[in-house]
DNA sequence: CATCATTATTGACATATATCAAACCTGTTT
DNA sequence: AAACAGGTTTGATATATGTCAATAATGATG
């Protein structure tokens, strides 16, 4: 598979936020489940299009997804904006403002939204305390680093349906790992947000779209996706002559 | 700018492997000094081409680049290659394989290099007890982060001469911040990497040289490059209609 | 239900970049 | 010095994707 698909545990019984469960899923102690409690994260809920944070923000925290999506994106001077990402449940997001302590993009809620608040400093705190979360912590955002170099070789080196291929398939995973369909969900994003993460125009992303269905690779109804024939999907990633 | 630069600070007497210096440059009370001689770092030298490691090694240490410098890459089922990055004095190499314990790419040198080899985990154990080193390893990763998400914007959303600008412009900040001529450098790739590394064609990066020649933004001898109009480079960058 | 704004689809055409091929360097080996 | 190999430049042409424009769905609002 060519997109990273980050790990995802079910969460069980949700009383506040089960943080070990949901944001941070590993196995801890009875004492560090107890320690982990210090991190009194708060949650907060946010509607469509409501922003979560904006590029130049003062970082704070990390945000865990509780439940709904975001997008993040970077924006250019010149009115450039790049989606660098389409994030979902139990995915952490805000890692990128670390390295300056200003957030470099922004987060968008796609839908009616409520995430975590994960105050950095006290996470940092923690996990010199509890060796099972530092090494956590560092596996996550090692594999932000991973998801991020496979996004550029999609987008440096595959053509555009190999691309929204890639795309379908590695939501399908992330889906399927929630305990989801598989092969058939809603898209939360526009053509257009899609088009603006796979590097290609709205348009393109269309046209591959109904390819696609032409073909009896999927059926599109605007947003709504089925996957028909999901091998003969996979089989158009591994078609390059590049 | 566009593509980030990592910060660097300038060597001092290098005995052994100035860690706190080269590798890791943050200021550290003297008994923390004392601390960070526990990671005992080995020094490694490479021949030209190379490999530091390769894709599905087993990862025990980060690399910081000592002198010299490395591309990094992923290789594709299908053949397909795409590289993620070039590397050189001060960088660290090797945050990816943290995710799974596996390298997800490769490493290769462009050139005699040397680097230090940092056992992960001393260097997590170490963090625990210095919060300086723990911030500092944070904000490493985070800002490969932010390099990879410019380089998706890179991607994504600019032409051909954009990208080859915002490369050259970033070769000089970095050349810049290790005391090296901003504006006349030696290239270590061949256009065929640049061509990788930018998502385009070798013939399509010679063009792009060709033409910035053309109009008087730079001067190419093969390798070497010298930076005549440096505004004007800038300018291409924001030369944007998309 | 009618209207409106937004988003998506589709077509005709333009263009940036890829592809293929030849010639040209540059440094190395014999 | 000649021959060679790998890398680079340049030209002619092909093609994938972008651009512009019209139409069609979709959902929101009065």
């Amino acid at each position: 598979m060519l997109l990273p698909v980050p790990t995802y545990q079910p969460k069980s019984a949700c009383s506040s936020c089960n943080l070990a469960e949901i944001c941070l899923p590993i196995n801890l102690s009875e004492f560090e489940t107890y320690k982990l409690d210090e991190l009194s994260p708060v949650k907060r809920s946010f509607s469509r299009s409501d922003y979560l944070y904006r590029s130049g923000d003062k970082f704070r925290s990390l945000f865990a997804i509780h439940s709904g999506s975001f997008k993040t994106q970077i924006l250019h001077e010149d009115g450039r904006e790049q989606v660098t990402g389409f994030q979902m449940t139990g995915e952490i997001i805000g890692l990128d403002a670390i390295s300056t302590d200003i957030h470099a993009c922004e987060a968008v809620a796609l839908e009616d939204s409520v995430v975590c608040e994960l105050p950095f400093n006290k996470l940092e705190a923690l996990s010199r305390e509890i060796p099972t979360l530092q090494r956590h912590l560092h596996k996550i955002m090692s594999r932000e680093i991973v998801r991020d170099q496979g996004i550029m070789l999609l987008l440096g080196s595959m053509r555009a349906e190999e691309r929204l291929a890639a795309f379908l398939l590695n939501l399908s995973q992330r889906f399927a790992a929630r305990g989801l369909s598989a092969t058939q969900f809603e898209l939360r994003m526009s053509r257009q947000e899609i088009g603006s993460y796979l590097g290609m125009k709205l348009e393109t992303v269309s046209r591959a779209f109904s390819h696609f269905q032409a073909q009896g690779l999927i059926s599109v109804k605007v947003r709504t996706i089925e996957i028909v024939n999901l091998a003969g999907l996979q089989a158009c990633l591994n078609s390059s002559r590049s």
